[in-house]
DNA sequence: CCAAAAATGGATAGGGCAATCCGATTGCTA
DNA sequence: TAGCAATCGGATTGCCCTATCCATTTTTGG
């Protein structure tokens, strides 16, 4: 009955048949599960075994991984673009800028697959660039008004809030577990940083073209992680 | 003739013949390279191929990827280690501190091998381990002659400097050839956050033994990175 | 110069992953 | 309810990786 709810971002597809809906929110719920835990990184056949279907139902929803990301990440770039509309919300800029970075720092620590979207660009990913665009354009507008109460450092560039997430990545994925709040003190040491007056000049940022092509390359050749001979036994 | 050199750590194995002698030296030239390129979760058949000898003369040679690495990082380790020593012979704890933290930091970009060997610890990689150790209580030397002077922050703590290469890495990682100064900016804002007065108290350091834990746990399941589709054409 | 010892590297076993194929099954609609 | 089309998922192909085996080649030393 229901014509499959479907994002508000769908194409409208012809709703799929019940059993098809059904598989496509069980793989959708485990790749949630196992992204979160594992990053992006993790396989389509760690999915499927998840989520207790075939392989070859996985592949024919979700032919890419960027497909399958588009679609488990849509809710939490929602989320990410709610914190940019909380922060501009906010009547002190800088409380709002602070704010917004903390939750999506947050998000990332919480989220080792969303740690890696903040990072990685997918250009087929629609609905979720989308969202990350509309993001973008509410968070240079917060700069802009926080720089405009003399708080934030007037050297400051939207930029420096992707590689604030790259480095947050870092952060994240080489504690774990381990040291599950690590982030929270270099994310503050970072936004000490950013406000003003500014302690001394800094090197350029980086080109936003750059920048973009760095997000681009998901993963050229393989810049995975040590694995070393990790013994799973 | 020459009893092979080794490095001045090797427990004085009996020379090898001249041929193996040859290809161990292929070994850790290939090594060096490739790590350098995809970071330390290359293959070791990748790096078998890059030396133009047999995967069995590469597991022969070093049964462990932590051997190998123990080899081949062993040198940029003893640099860093020099790192920490001419920061403790500049007259200025401060300058000496910001210019080690920038040394290493470069270390780390022009290595993505070496950039996860400062964030991982290989308990079999004696030597190497050896050598971070050794750098370790300099750094906690130069650390308290820093505070000492009144320039660097009272709350900093040596883990920080963990923490930073971990950030570092993660924009090292994430930004590669293309935007390959875009580490510098980030480490100079974290400089400044650094610098006394502090703007403001942070979230309390990780423990050191769930940082070390961290480090440890290289890679359990698979932090990987994204992959993708990247097509490797 | 020759034979023993050491070393080599291709072959291979064993496992994971991406992606496709196809017979069996299930849902939908007339 | 009957039949068709959509869907399912195991099997399979092809590739890469780790690790070991062993017949062949190379070095060494008397």
């Amino acid at each position: 009955m229901t014509p499959a709810p479907q994002h508000p971002d769908g194409p409208a597809t012809q709703p799929l048949r019940s059993d098809a809906e059904r598989n496509r929110e069980r793989i959708t719920v485990a790749a949630r599960k196992v992204f979160a835990r594992d990053g992006l990184g993790a396989s389509m056949a760690s999915v499927a075994r998840e989520a207790g279907v075939g392989i070859a139902t996985m592949f024919r929803r979700f032919p890419t991984k960027e497909e399958l990301v588009d679609a488990v990440f849509l809710d939490r770039m929602d989320a990410y673009a709610q914190a940019v509309a909380v922060a501009l919300d906010d009547p002190d800029p800088w409380h709002g800028f602070v704010g917004y970075i903390e939750t999506a720092c947050a998000m990332q620590a919480a989220d080792s697959g969303f740690a890696d979207v903040l990072t990685t660009t997918f250009p087929t990913a629609k609905a979720l660039e989308r969202r990350r665009n509309e993001a973008y354009e509410g968070m240079v507008e917060l700069i802009n008004r926080a720089k405009a109460t003399g708080r934030l450092r007037e050297d400051f560039d939207s930029s420096d809030l992707v590689l604030l997430h790259m480095a947050n990545a870092g952060v994240v994925n080489a504690t774990g577990a381990a040291a599950p709040d690590a982030w929270r003190r270099v994310v503050a040491l970072l936004i000490q940083s950013f406000e003003a007056p500014a302690r001394g000049p800094l090197p350029a940022s980086p080109g936003h073209d750059d920048l973009y092509k760095a997000m681009l390359r998901a993963s050229p050749p393989a810049d995975a992680a040590p694995e070393l001979d990790a013994g799973d036994g």
